[in-house]
RNA sequence: CGGAGUGUAGCUCAGCCUGGUAGAGCACUGCGUUCGGGACGCAGGGGCCGGAGGUUCGAAUCCUCUCACUCCGACCA
């Protein structure tokens, strides 16, 4: 491609709306333009990455033997009623109506569409196991878009789902998809890791999640570097403490906080460490009962794990004019003792539940109780749970070692979806004795457009881009020095581009004639992996010069032998 | 959804407090000089100062409302 006939439009600033590195610098290169909050275009250049991705992705489905296919990105609202999600999916979905009033949305996943699919198409065992993929825009309307192409509202996804006669056949699919997926996140060139996860509004039961490791990443990931345990922050279960609850040693009094709110002010206050300190937290269940949680002060608390508790499911925090009615007193002196256990429910962490002699809110304002007392001072939790995230030296729950903790962007999702939609839109298959079964299904996503993002933030320098050769919009660049001045420049730098062109290689000449320093900037930006200088000094010795991307230097190399050096390179 | 902040040229931003003809750098157009790391000179084009209402002789500037965007939070009581 010669850049005349090509579209770059790079910036020396990145808009100030821009945070991240990846963010800033896809701007800047030009691969994407904003339209709107969390939408994107994807400029020439960046899509070029864009696709690229994809085809990693689909050669490697297509070679683990799952077929693509295309579903519509609008859907209607019958299939969603059918299986419930119309209202649970909830504000993130798109709804639209057409002409006549019939109500759709913009496909934020697929399941409903392609259980569909199976449902009318697959009649015996003989067809199964299938797994169809797609790689398509989604839309979900996300509370809070950021960081660009990273958490966008549209975005293209590869999604695959896949159905089984039993669940035996579901595990080997899970396997393979899991194998894929490790596959491609390698050939991509990405640091990633594969964490058990959670099954969030997707369903099902068995779960992975493959993270492009990256300090800016939004999710929290806990592993044990004495074993190959890996989970979700959200998922990795903190172990009840060994130790047992110490007998009570202090009397329980108040103690003055004046303007002491918080577990660390008063733990400050009083001269204590934090774990002395025990924060409580109302929450409200869907039946508008108050329940109230208890954490220890340093840890936080894991709103998952909670609303998997009995009758905690789509529970949300209290507002203050309901703890003030509740507890007669304002948030930041709350605590468990004197709270009348028959209007509420008292859920302990495990590792409160072994406290003894801890700090808390008092119930009165500008006070805290010291010495509180399981059992002397207040009744026993009337559950205690693990709802709290773990944190770095927590045992491992594999019981090999302890956790540390990393960042991570969440780019593959698998699942055992199971039979959750195949039951609630009676996908059903004749098994060897001619009696209709419900299939198993498996889901798998990986977030393509979200991979250029995590790429970039993997693969970066003060000057730019710096990704791999498999997905950097060209391998290869020209950049002549005087180009149209000089003929000799121009007609080493035309043959030199068409021989590589003819090698099978994606050339990207510079024909602008710039300046260097205006060529250099902006191929260093963009991120073409290989660079090759051709300048009127140099050539009449016979010589260009090669500067790998991520070289410190370049080097001086014969006009013969760089078509075979370049290409030695990729 | 809650809090904070920002909306002025394609991009980065000044001007606003203290109302009086809308600015700079980069980018863009033309001419010239330059030509191996984002050149220089001269001459240009480009703005309903986010929108609506109000105060005022006069509003980018003050007031009210609204919209959009960004960041933080959505729990630390």
């Amino acid at each position: 491609m010669r850049v005349s006939r090509f579209f770059i439009s790079t910036l020396k600033e990145a808009p100030s709306e821009a945070e991240l590195p990846s963010h800033k610098l896809m701007l800047r290169a030009g691969y994407i333009k904003r339209l709107a909050s969390g939408l994107y275009t994807w400029m020439p250049l960046g899509l070029r990455v864009l696709r690229k991705v994809e085809n990693v992705v689909r050669s490697e489905m297509d070679r683990s033997g799952a077929i693509e296919l295309l579903m519509p990105a609008v859907q209607p609202a019958e299939l969603w009623q059918e299986t419930g999600r119309w209202d649970v999916f909830g504000p993130q979905m798109l709804k639209i109506h057409d002409r006549h009033d019939n109500l759709f949305c913009f496909g934020p996943t697929h399941e409903e569409v392609i259980t569909d699919v199976a449902r009318r198409e697959v009649k015996s065992y003989r067809q199964l196991p299938l797994n169809f993929y797609q790689i398509q825009t989604k839309f979900r309307d996300e509370v809070r878009p950021r960081f660009g192409v990273m958490r966008a509202r549209e975005f293209v996804m590869k999604d695959a789902y896949s159905f089984h006669a039993d669940f035996d056949s579901l595990q080997q699919t899970y396997q393979v998809m899991y194998n894929t997926y490790t596959r491609i996140f390698t050939r991509l060139g990405l640091q990633f890791r594969a964490v058990a996860a959670d099954t969030g509004a997707i369903g099902g039961s068995g779960s992975h999640e493959f993270h492009v490791l990256a300090d800016s990443g939004e999710d929290g990931l806990a592993f044990c570097p004495d074993s190959d345990y890996a989970a979700n922050v959200e998922l990795a279960e903190a172990l009840a403490p060994a130790m047992q609850r110490a007998a009570a040693s202090e009397a329980m009094r108040d103690v003055s906080t004046p303007s002491q709110t918080t577990c660390e002010d008063v733990a400050a206050l009083l001269g204590i460490p934090l774990q002395r300190t025990v924060k409580l937290l109302a929450v409200v269940t869907p039946e508008g009962q108050l329940v109230i949680l208890l954490l220890r002060g340093d840890h936080q608390l894991n709103e998952i794990k909670v609303g998997k508790l009995p009758g905690m499911d789509g529970f949300r925090f209290a507002r203050e004019d309901e703890i003030r009615a509740f507890f007669n007193c304002p948030p930041g002196f709350l605590g468990p003792v004197g709270i009348e256990r028959s209007k509420t429910r008292v859920i302990a962490d495990r590792s409160v539940a072994v406290m003894s002699d801890f700090v808390a809110g008092s119930n009165k304002p500008k006070f805290h109780t010291a010495g509180i007392n399981w059992g002397r001072d207040l009744p026993e939790p009337d559950l205690v749970a693990d709802i709290r995230n773990v944190v770095a030296g927590d045992p491992s729950p594999d019981g090999k070692g302890t956790l540390e903790l990393c960042r991570g962007i969440e780019v593959g999702h698998i699942f055992q979806l199971r039979t959750k939609y195949s039951e609630a839109m009676k996908a059903t298959f004749l098994d060897e004795q001619g009696k209709a079964q419900i299939m198993e299904m498996g889901c798998y996503g990986i977030g393509v457009s979200r991979i250029v993002a995590a790429a970039i933030e993997q693969n970066f320098d003060e000057r730019g881009i710096t990704l791999p050769a498999g997905m950097a919009p060209f391998q290869v660049a020209i950049a002549p020095i005087g180009y149209k001045k000089s003929d000799a420049v121009r007609q080493a730098a035309d043959k030199l581009y068409e021989e590589l062109s003819a090698a099978g290689m994606e050339v990207l000449l510079d024909d602008r004639d710039e300046r260097p320093g205006v060529m250099f900037a902006d191929l260093e930006l963009i991120g073409i992996p290989h660079r090759i200088v051709i300048g009127e000094r140099s050539l009449k010795e016979g010589k260009v010069e090669y500067q790998g991307r991520r070289d410190d230097a370049a080097q001086t190399i014969a006009l013969q032998e760089i078509a075979g050096f370049v290409l030695s390179k990729l």
